[in-house]
DNA sequence: GATAATGTTGGTCG
DNA sequence: ACGACCAACATTAT
């Protein structure tokens, strides 16, 4: 869930809760394969006495910059991070003491997330494609990608090494946005079709972080920032769990298919 | 109460 | 190079 526009909201609100150079007094770890590397031993060792310089992001990785390494944190379906508090949470897996006093929690109900210690950020997000919201994404360069594979489109958008950070929500709704199906294959765009699915998805996520991030169901799994607070742009979602409503361009029932094993809401009259 | 489905990614096997 | 399938895991919906 928590795709690009969902990291950059917690990076956001790392930087506003003033992160920034702290250093971490302590840290914990409670269940060890949330940890890739180092082993628990040598991360809480390494770790300790290290200073926050940077918070970013790449793709949907956390990238701390600290005083002697860089922590990359990938948060896969259900990791989350939380500020304060005291109790240890039952989906609590890794714990940093600040210099403040403060307590920065990492949660991850179904333990996909992992953390990463290392010397350098490159050997791991080299690997990356493309950040969308960058100045270098542009229809030109959606183009030329486009026209170097062909293969179907909702799984060529949703390959990490392409371009870096969307996930199943927001690659549904730029599609239905640009009115392309997702079964089509990428080579087979126009210049046209090309420009609209640039915009769609540099709008998608753009209205995504300004609604600071989307929130589905209820439940405390599902996303929320680091302040607690619950996103809002699952009231915007045109198509994304929507299937058996109505279109609310056209008004047609949007259905739900599946594509690359992934669920798939499409509105079958605007994207043929 | 069993079974299917769930936002992500990485590996294997054709 | 690419897609199908599975695995990691816990919880909710059917």
């Amino acid at each position: 869930m928590p795709e690009l526009p969902e990291v950059e909201t917690i990076v956001r609100e790392m930087r506003e809760a003033s992160l920034l150079n702290l250093s971490i007094k302590k840290a914990e770890v409670f269940w060890e394969r949330s940890l890739k590397r180092p082993s628990p031993s040598d991360f809480c060792r390494q770790i300790t006495g290290q200073k926050i310089l940077k918070i970013d992001r790449r793709g949907k990785f956390l990238v701390f910059t600290l005083s002697e390494h860089t922590l990359l944190v990938h948060l896969r379906m259900t990791g989350k991070f939380i500020i304060g508090g005291d109790e240890i949470h039952p989906h609590e897996r890794i714990r940093l003491t600040l210099s403040d006093g403060r307590i920065l929690r990492y949660e991850d109900q179904r333990k996909f997330g992992k953390w990463e210690l290392v010397d350098k950020a490159e050997s791991v997000l080299t690997d990356l494609g493309i950040e969308p919201l960058s100045a270098e994404f542009t229809v030109g360069t959606l183009l030329a990608f486009l026209k170097a594979h062909s293969r179907a489109l909702k799984p060529f958008l949703l390959d990490q090494k392409t371009i870096a950070g969307l996930g199943n929500i927001y690659v549904d709704e730029a599609l239905w946005m640009a009115k392309v199906h997702p079964l089509r294959l990428t080579s087979s765009l126009t210049k046209e079709e090309a420009k609209l699915l640039h915009q769609a998805i540099r709008h998608v996520l753009t209205k995504g972080i300004e609604n600071t991030g989307t929130s589905l169901g209820a439940q405390r799994a599902n996303y929320f920032s680091v302040s607690g607070r619950r996103g809002s742009n699952q009231d915007e979602l045109k198509v994304f769990r929507r299937d058996g409503l109505e279109c609310p361009r056209c008004g047609e029932t949007i259905i739900k298919i599946t594509v690359a094993q992934r669920g798939t809401h499409i509105c079958l009259f605007c994207q043929k």
